[in-house]
DNA sequence: ACATAAATGTACAGATCGGTAACGAAAATC
DNA sequence: GATTTTCGTTACCGATCTGTACATTTATGT
């Protein structure tokens, strides 16, 4: 198999576990929507786990990607683009067939921590943080942990909000609030 | 089976459901960790949806009244409860047994609308709102919808950190932009 | 065109799933 | 104390689960 079939076989398993949940989905159902044998599936993953490791593995990078892609999009200088991540989150939230965060969904059903696919999506989770990070220190602020800490906090509550909550638009209302915690923050002196 | 006697089994199934996952756990094991064979189980409750539901709705009352109670220890005006959210937090996420939040987990193993476990958990999330209203209100800010917003994507985010994120003491974190929050918005008007 | 590799459908193994039947024991009710 | 309800045990049902065997067909590379 072509690492690209390989490619497009993860990303329609991706969608299967995305709408139906990892444990609710069966092998059976997957080879039926990804269109791949069950017997060719298994040729290339030992284990239904570790086709859902590569789904969560490849997710974690086009979707970091697209994130970034953008939030660099939506705005131009680093705290224009700590705002910006809400931006992005709204057009995220916007898209049809958006279903939450594969991520939390993941660690859910995959709650032992020494689970691969458990850590992969932690390792997710960490790499969104540093990000917003990297973000806060090239702003300038005095205490860019802090900073990151509370878009993500703000990032993810709105995730939630999105899937749970009757709020309308919770990625805007997010970023109301992490604007006025930036406009409130303080600068690094020189 | 008395009532008490019920409450027991749900009490336990829901110890369970929270610490495996609500598909990952068969009803033999369900029967077995509860001690009530699934015979008497299936006396009481139709179907393992049935039983879940229970689960739901019982860590709904009992979860929100232990918060409500906490923040009302923690905290005493409405706008120092706002922030003793976060303390309220900070205990639960400190609890062995912490194993992150059941209603995000449930609307993520029950991801249909209509299914009556994800509507009764994100009635849960409504209701934590809710409060948190109250409180923005009767502290007399000018906005108490986008403050309750806020600390409930703060918390959330806490939530969802606590589980996945190498943060320490992410409900500290959260209080820390929550107070900076609170102490930037407008009052209303007298 | 031919040899090789890989995909397919079907069928199956063994285990587990949700849920039930049957029956004796226990216990609550009258 | 007799009766009725509820309980646990055991075994089971059909369906579904992950994963595999096998023979056939389809791609692929030279």
């Amino acid at each position: 198999m072509r690492p690209s079939k390989k490619d497009e076989l993860v990303r329609k398993a991706l969608n299967v576990f995305y709408r139906h949940g990892f444990h609710a989905s069966g092998m059976d159902l997957v080879a039926k929507e990804t269109g791949v044998s069950k017997t060719a599936i298994y040729n290339h993953f030992r284990t239904k786990d570790d086709l859902i490791l590569a789904v969560i593995k490849l997710r974690d990078e086009e979707f970091r990607a697209w994130m970034v892609s953008r939030i660099e999009t939506y705005g131009e200088t680093p705290e224009e683009r700590l705002l910006a991540v809400f931006d992005a989150h709204a057009e995220w939230f916007a898209q049809k067939g958006f279903f939450g965060c594969l991520f939390i969904k993941a660690c859910a059903e995959f709650q032992d921590p020494a689970h691969p696919v458990h850590q992969q999506s932690c390792a997710h989770q960490a790499q969104g943080i540093a990000y917003y990070r990297s973000l806060a220190v090239a702003a300038g602020f005095a205490d860019p942990d802090e900073i990151a800490r509370t878009i993500w906090f703000l990032a993810q509550g709105a995730i939630v909000a999105a899937v749970m909550a009757a709020i309308d638009n919770p990625a805007a209302s997010a970023r109301v609030a992490a604007a006025k915690m930036l406009a409130c923050a303080e600068r690094r002196s020189v």
